[in-house]
DNA sequence: GATGAATGAGGATTCATTCAT
DNA sequence: TATGAATGAATCCTCATTCAT
């Protein structure tokens, strides 16, 4: 076949996810300014420059596209800062590992600042289903996986309880951060990063490890 | 003044605050089923067991309810556990400071958990206007307060800066206890006190401090 | 208790129950004109002279109305015209027994036409639950009961057939009778009674019945 | 004209005629699920496998589909069964003519139930307009026909009338028989013929006719 | 004070239809 | 022709708030 015959259908699926970028940044922008449960979707497709029934066409309901949002942001950060929670950062000395895992993490966040809106909606009860809590799950989870690394003494309980924890402090310290800026926002980044240090270095010890030959 | 006519305010002034509290419980409830944004003043009202117009004689507005809610459980809970924050308890030994402090304040919001509710508003933007966060400021306020006690030499910024922090752990770890029970939850204020000691322990020193006799 | 105890009450009951007869007339007027799926509830409202939310602190949902006013046409129909499948009136001989049933019958729906839109809807597939049906198969059950007095030798499912077959023929003729006036309509109900009376005369006899004693 | 000036148009033809083929199979299987007024074209279009705007190249708006609907169901029964309201069965004994006129109705229908969902239409006020109604009249002026053949003396306003009636109990018995199946539906069938017959014996006589000669 | 009826703008979502490609 | 994106009015229904009783 030849290139026009992929084009004509790449145009038409290109018009389309035109559109579906150009909601999600919209929904992304009143999320932000209001919230998942306050934000209407009249609002988003107002703010899109649509009309409702065009941003109907792309998602079936609100929901779906605060879960669409997560995917991309969650896809737009690995494309960002490639993956995060290897072993071999688990392997660094605890404050660089903290330096190589929360520097970016912070930058993205600064930079789609809609990511804390939504992972925060998962503490409002009744806002959102499983679905929904895919992102915030996800995250989670690859830090319960990095503390398998990097402790693998812990029990899976301790495990999932600190990893809880751990994301915890970050979403309240990414809550300070993008509340500041300039010099105050560096220092709440620092802030954040001892919280972290001081909270895991009992738990993790401080020094490198040795890693597996691979 | 006669002795009936204050007799007869003073009942329907006991009627009303009965009405308040009635409604004030009720909103805890549904602000915590269904958080702020999404709780509707008739369903308040439903669950008070009044009409909405009643409730509408007490509160002139939704984010009132919220207000007057926050500093009814500031109130209740200095009731409950007294004042936390003092000198007394700023020169304790870290641990025992924060036993002394976590543990009530843990205590008190297993009981109310509206509190949590409401406080994690405060971080949901549009939800609320600066009244509705007197609670929040309030809470942070103490916290810097007795950061001043306990670490003199740190400077208004960083003690502004360790203040917000420590709350934003707090709410985290709380909300992390609130989702748990029995053990579980036992094990969650455990890392809770943990992480916050590992935060404040370079801050703070973990010692003991001498007290100026009063 | 004094009057005066009720019938503050009372008032306020009857403004609500004056707005559910307005609507309900309004609704009625509505499914008339455009079908019950097609109606709107807005359109009700209207019609009313009410606004959308006035309505849902009446009912519901759409279909609630539908039920209601089902259930309100059955009672009035019994208000006004009695019992009309009785013993006494299945003993009757078979052209007696049809005036007897069949002129107030149609009587009453040429006063109350919404009756007969309500219950062609059951044959409107997905238009309806079950609970909106309530009327339709009350009615088809009297027929039942009364072909059980009047013929009791044939079985259940033959009574079932037979009574499903009567109501259809009823609808059929009415259905006629409605979109006729004057000396055409009488003719209309003189052809539906004689379609009955060709139906059910081989199957419950011409004559009157001997009945038991009571 | 050349023959490929015909050919290209034909070819154009018959793609098209395939589509609306497949167009009024969709519809017909969404009105029969729904009903007229609850089918959306988008609906149709997605159980045809195609975009909203290829239906809407083939037909003007929704009724029109519903009214080509209906004209293909015409043809279709036509070239099923032949004419039915003939000279010759209007002769017939009543059963026998009722045999050979209903059963044929009746098959086409069990296999082709949109009918019923069209016809049926014609009874919900405001969902379509006179043309639309162009099914239903045809119908009815066959059956007309054949009471003119039968009883020549009946009145035109008698005809007009005994034939709507005859419709009606016909609409209604395939009501029945559409919703059983198996045994249960055959015993519908009889009752319905059943129906017929008593209602029309009193009116054409029950005996064969003598035919005029051809 | 208390009630509950009333409001009407606004919520999410659908739909018949049109249009650019 | 076929597509599917686009529309915007209309759908059902909710909500914060007000008002007559």
């Amino acid at each position: 076949m030849s290139v026009s015959d992929e084009q004509k259908p790449r145009r038409r699926q290109a018009r389309g996810e035109r559109r579906v970028a150009q909601l999600l940044e919209a929904a992304a922008g009143v999320f932000c300014k209001v919230g998942y449960t306050a934000a209407s979707t009249n609002a988003i497709a107002r703010e899109a420059g649509v009309s409702p029934g065009t941003l109907y066409q792309f998602f079936p309901n609100k929901e779906a596209i605060a879960i669409e949002l997560g995917t991309m942001l969650h896809h737009r950060m690995q494309e960002a800062h490639g993956e995060l929670f290897t072993a071999e950062n688990a392997a660094l000395p605890l404050d660089r590992m903290l330096d190589v895992i929360v520097d970016p993490l912070v930058e993205f966040n600064c930079q789609n600042p809609v990511f804390l809106a939504l992972v925060q909606d998962s503490d409002v009860p009744g806002a959102l289903t499983k679905e929904h809590d895919a992102l915030h799950t996800s995250l989670i989870q690859q830090v319960n996986t990095l503390l398998g690394l990097r402790a693998p003494a812990l029990s899976p309980a301790e495990r999932t309880r600190i990893a809880d924890m751990v994301f915890g402090i970050f979403k309240a310290g990414l809550t300070l951060v993008l509340a500041r800026e300039g010099a105050e926002r560096d220092a709440c980044i620092a802030e954040l990063k001892s919280a972290l240090y001081g909270y895991l270095a009992p738990r993790l010890g401080t020094e490198a490890m040795a890693v597996a030959q691979v």
